[in-house]
DNA sequence: ACCTGAACACCGTTCAAGT
DNA sequence: ACCTGAACACCGTTCAAGT
């Protein structure tokens, strides 16, 4: 009689992501999450070679939670609709960034978003081969753009160790002093869409003339 | 008298950023650091306070690595340079990655290049607050690009674990079936240089009307 | 096939002690 | 002030064994 445990990949994935969200990827240890699910560390080794295989399992998951635009609109609104998903993923599950820059989407449904972004390109006209460039621009600029939210990259004014040396950076570094405090009212969604559309009138109008 | 072990923070922080280079952030180990440099652990521990502050202490020596543009060009030249300078550093130090979106700069050295580009954004005559927006969407990019690059993100074509399945991703998802095989044959700078000239015209243009 | 417990080779960090 | 060694509370993973 087997065990009846219960245990299957996706089970053990998905309390994986609850652990990561919770307590970030370095407090997401086999152990702990062996005594979550009531088994034996060694449990998790008959459905994932080692922790980089669980890891990357989990950022499966949360590639798959991206939500898929509706039909019914232009091809520059879809991919701008598209491309907030992505953010908004990566907000609900801020832990993840640093899976999702080690593993790229890989499975079916990880993998739908992009699916999904391609297809909006191309639909706008553009070549395949010049899709994958468009693509990968677009990508890199909402990867980017979560990551520097997340980490609070700009969040804060720089505040060096030695307060005393406060006055030493703003002569050192006069345009750090001069436009920093205006980084600190920044709406990150704002931001976002700034850039945004930044990249999607560039891509879109230089493929129209 | 003193242990005279030459022993700062500088020369550990120097030789942890050798030890990254080679083994990557979990390599990087305070037993292993402390082996290197031929003292004990917890030597180490006088300068830094945990692992946490030597690894920031690593990002800010990363960071300080970015060369700067000389003078001698236009505003939007001056940030093309400095953004490729940025992303140089990070393919010197590709294991840096997880450390830079972890900790962003702070010390003066580290802030010299955030502090060319904003100087450059306030040259091409836009305001203090919307340097900041501009500074940030090409930060966005380039940490984005970067990290996209450098975790080989569209390197491959998706290959699922189980190769039987191949055909039916390629039914599941026809875009990316479509598109994918052109994104083996690009070219990292030149896609940056791509993506780049966008974020630049758009943010420099929208500025000059 | 799936699960277990013990063991191994690592970690970061605290503490008490030395100079 | 700076450095040490021993100890503590963790890790991931291998192995031999159980059902």
């Amino acid at each position: 009689m087997p065990k009846r445990t219960g245990l299957n990949e996706e089970a053990i994935a998905r309390r994986a992501l609850v652990m990561l969200d919770e307590e970030g990827v370095d407090g997401l240890s086999m152990r702990k999450l062996a005594t979550a699910l009531d088994v034996s560390v060694m449990a998790l080794y008959s459905y994932f070679t080692d922790r980089g295989a669980l890891l990357d399992a989990v950022a499966q998951l949360v590639y798959a939670e991206v939500e898929l635009p509706g039909p019914g609109a232009g091809p520059r609104e879809q991919l701008r609709r598209l491309m907030h998903a992505v953010r908004r993923v990566l907000h609900t599950h801020p832990r993840s960034l640093p899976l999702v820059t080690r593993y790229p989407p890989r499975t079916t449904a990880a993998l739908a978003f992009v699916d999904a972004g391609y297809r909006a390109v191309l639909e706008a006209g553009v070549s395949p081969a010049e899709a994958a460039r468009c693509y990968r621009a677009l990508a890199a600029y909402s990867i980017g753009t979560a990551s520097v939210e997340v980490t609070g990259y700009f969040e804060r004014p720089p505040a060096p160790n030695d307060p005393a040396s406060a006055a030493a950076i703003a002569r050192a570094l006069p345009a750090v002093a001069e436009v920093s405090p205006f980084l600190a009212g920044l709406d990150d969604e704002a931001e976002f869409d700034y850039g945004l559309d930044l990249v999607l009138d560039g891509l879109l109008n230089r493929h129209h003339d």
